[in-house]
DNA sequence: CGAGTGCTTGATAGCCTTCAAACGTAGTGG
DNA sequence: CCACTACGTTTGAAGGCTATCAAGCACTCG
């Protein structure tokens, strides 16, 4: 089944929606949709499904991918095999823009789910359309400010504090694009959940079962529940090492 | 003293540099020195002592600073104090790029030595000059990979390997300045180094005292010196977690 | 129904953190 | 010039948190 969300999403970590953005920010891919279809281009879809890689690193840069649905990884291998998952992909994300300045992918990319990706024309959108080149760039600053969150959050906060930290981002873009907010569907196995917290997946595991004895989430299977958000936000206030 | 550096750096990870950039790729400094002579503007310098800020997150951001000599560091301060440092910045690294899409910065920017910075009129090159917005875009994409790369790093390696890779990468970033690439001249503490690298001091030290009883390094409080680069790599070959 | 995959839970070990003390150095004012 | 203080660094001892190894269970799919 392919998630049709009804609104669109801030890319963004959940704390930095507050933060003066890009004037003119609405959302990019109806901005995208509407530009395409003044221009004339044709919209080049492309359907995915589980398991599938868009792109691999290395390969040649074709194109960028405007994710429309479905949930997908980026993920970067090092020589000796070590993976790292750099990020959860959902509609309105964008696949590919880490290696805009180089003729090859820079990371894996994989659906996590059945989802449709837009091909982006960003060779023919630079060169026309001065605006979109500015929303490149904002779009790449916002990813830099979300991996330096997840730095300091990963370099400070304990396991569940991290796993707490996650539902809380995931929450809150499933609720910018139309979603409870309440009630999270995962994508990802526990494996890739750790991963990406830099935790093992017995880990995350531990602490969701953890979370959940407390009466503070409920868990089933990926399925899970934010039962008592204060608390959970008392958890994070407790604070974490300061190093 | 002023480091006058010789050469150029690029900003990314050093394992970076093997991969294929944006054509044309010469380093900022020589260029924006050229271009601003050419267009006859006039070059805005700003010198700084060690523990001076630069900018603080939330200020508006009036400018984007090259780094002509001297070493920074930008760091991320969360509601309760946890600061994690993101990255140390030398010659040719731009400070303030991360918040391009916004009227504030959006991380401290602070000196750990004296230095010398060059206002970069951000808005008017970017109008009057295509080439410097792909050049930002450039280096925006870089910095994401160079993040991605570290939150490989300290999410799968231990502490010396930790260590071991800052070193290199530190390493080769003051070859390519000029500097020996052999003998490190540190600028940060090691609470500092501990934070960058999700550890804390006394690891860091106690780390660099095992690599220097293993006659890998010396170590005289912030000058280090690679003694055996082949014995060093085999730790980081070593492998760490897979997760 | 069997194989495969993903999830949970337990026991143990290991690495890093924490707390503590001592040392060296640089800056400062008497 | 030197005592003195603040800061940075090193090292030790103990403990905690997470990783590792292992087993059992649930679910899916061929």
């Amino acid at each position: 089944m392919l998630l049709e969300h009804t609104v669109y999403a801030d890319s963004g970590f959940a704390a930095d929606s507050a933060a003066a953005h890009y004037a003119g920010d609405d959302a990019l891919e109806p901005w995208l949709q509407r530009e395409l279809l003044r221009l004339g281009w044709p919209l080049q879809r492309r359907r995915v499904r589980a398991k599938q890689h868009v792109f691999r690193a290395g390969q040649p840069r074709t194109a960028l991918y405007l994710v429309h649905a479905g949930c997908f990884k980026t993920a970067l291998v090092s020589e000796d095999g070590r993976e790292k998952i750099t990020g959860f992909r959902l509609r309105g994300d964008l696949l590919g823009l880490d290696a805009l300045d180089m003729n090859a992918y820079a990371c894996d990319a994989v659906a996590l789910d059945t989802g449709e990706l837009w091909e982006v024309p960003f060779a023919r959108l630079r060169s026309e359309l001065p605006q979109f080149q500015e929303r490149i760039t904002a779009l790449l600053a916002r990813e830099i400010r979300r991996d330096w969150t997840w730095m300091l959050a990963l370099g400070t906060l304990g396991a569940d504090q991290r796993v707490v930290t996650f539902l809380f981002d995931l929450a809150a873009r499933l609720q910018a694009l139309g979603f409870s907010g309440e009630r999270l569907q995962l994508r990802m196995t526990r494996a890739e959940l750790g991963n990406f917290l830099s935790l093992t997946l017995e880990t995350v595991a531990r602490s969701l079962s953890r979370l959940q004895a407390r009466g503070l989430i409920e868990v089933a299977g990926r399925e899970i529940v934010l039962r008592d958000r204060a608390a959970l936000s008392g958890l994070l206030a407790a604070g974490g090492r300061v190093h």
